[in-house]
DNA sequence: TGTAAATGGATTATGTGTAATTTGAATTGG
DNA sequence: CCAATTCAAATTACACATAATCCATTTACA
């Protein structure tokens, strides 16, 4: 376990993503997704109260939340751990996904607007300009892309749903660096449900984004069964 | 709001579908599911206290608990309500339903066993013999038909958002009355299920869900609209 | 002597009481 | 009739007491 204390990015299009209005609550999820605390470790009360310089009611409460929210489990007396992210885990979390992601997109493809396109391009772009070591700000701007075309979906449930499967996957994946080649396949992936967008074309936009996924999946249940 | 405890009636093959560990989460949760709070009523931790003749900060970790799970909803020093289960809700809630429940049944028709199918059937009977007036335990046959093929599933995650999505339409229903007309229906659709699982058709047996799911979904969203 | 059970102390979770801040509504005054 | 103030009630946070768990060491027995 490491103890630097997490410091989220923020970019543009995505401040909203982690934003929470309580303060302990977020910062413990933002140092699971970050990997600080990983699958199975403990979160003993009085050392987070002393991390996060508070008591330990306002710890516990943030635990039961997380717990409800599937970040955490917990067994009687003997306290909470970070939940078990296996990688039976990540097949189930990108089944979901793959449940959800064509239905909030779907909404979209009749929804968007110039403007909309602009911004996921300009993600798109800050994809292909990244360095070849930033790993983590590459796969914020993937959950960005996709971020930007869900949040404004009509079924507020799903998109937190997503949003949480989404996080879960993060906190699976940790620093695990991606492939050059992944990165690639990735931009190209996104670059395909960009112009199908553009060309007016929603079905031929669907089918990329479901492969994007499936492809997704595929890449990274390889890269963790080593 | 009412002050009957609740008290779940449980079936053979349902038992446990309200367990849970911690016993007042399970009493909140299962008098929100009675409709004993219903959406939009104040939880005040210091009655709940009372109520469930224990301190407030018990209280206060299962009413996060629930938030995290999302039948509850809090404001910063404003407590924490019964959430908003609107109409448009509800169609959240069907439409995620409509996703899960294909995916979940998908497996169930590869693996179901001449057992499992004498459940079911057992199942369908007692909703055939149930009297008129009995809607909660008609409801709650329905739901137990469903979980009898979905609650072995691998995908726990999956599991457990059906399960609290199920929960949610429940808080929603509430004691509302179920049309004879539609119990009906409801019976013809499931037997229609059943039987093409007795005669191994799965692919008429994921149409029949879905059709089933679907005009659900319609009669009670006509229900409510009045 | 080796292994398994038992013991005990330290650590941590859980539950209760209490003080302080906030809220929201009723009351008062203009 | 509207605005400001006051006051009760509830939320929040904290400190403390109790109870359970864990782990290492010791003890008992084959």
């Amino acid at each position: 376990m490491n103890w630097v204390v997490s410091n989220m990015p923020a970019s543009e299009y995505f401040k909203d993503f982690f934003q929470h209005e309580n303060k302990v609550y977020a910062q413990i999820l933002a140092d699971i997704a970050q990997g600080i605390y990983v699958s199975g470790d403990r979160l003993v009360t009085t050392a987070l109260a002393k991390r996060y310089s508070t008591s330990i009611n306002p710890i516990r409460e943030a635990i039961k939340q997380l717990e409800g929210e599937g970040f955490v489990t917990s067994q009687k007396n003997s306290g909470a751990r970070v939940a078990n992210f296996s990688q039976a885990t990540m097949r189930d979390v990108f089944e979901i996904l793959q449940l959800l992601e064509p239905y909030l997109f779907d909404w979209y493809t009749q929804r968007y607007t110039q403007d909309c396109l602009l911004k996921l391009n300009d993600v798109l772009h800050q994809m292909r300009s990244l360095s070849a070591d930033e790993h983590m700000k590459f796969r914020e701007l993937d959950t960005e892309f996709h971020w930007l075309m869900y949040k404004h979906h009509y079924n507020k449930s799903a998109v937190q749903l997503w949003k949480k499967n989404k996080l879960i996957l993060q906190a699976l994946h940790g620093n695990i660096p991606i492939s050059l080649a992944r990165r690639q396949h990735a931009i190209d992936e996104h670059e395909k449900i960009l112009s199908a967008l553009v060309n007016k074309k929603p079905q031929d936009a669907i089918q990329a984004l479901q492969d994007h996924i499936t492809l997704g999946g595929q890449y990274w249940s390889k890269v963790l069964v080593q």
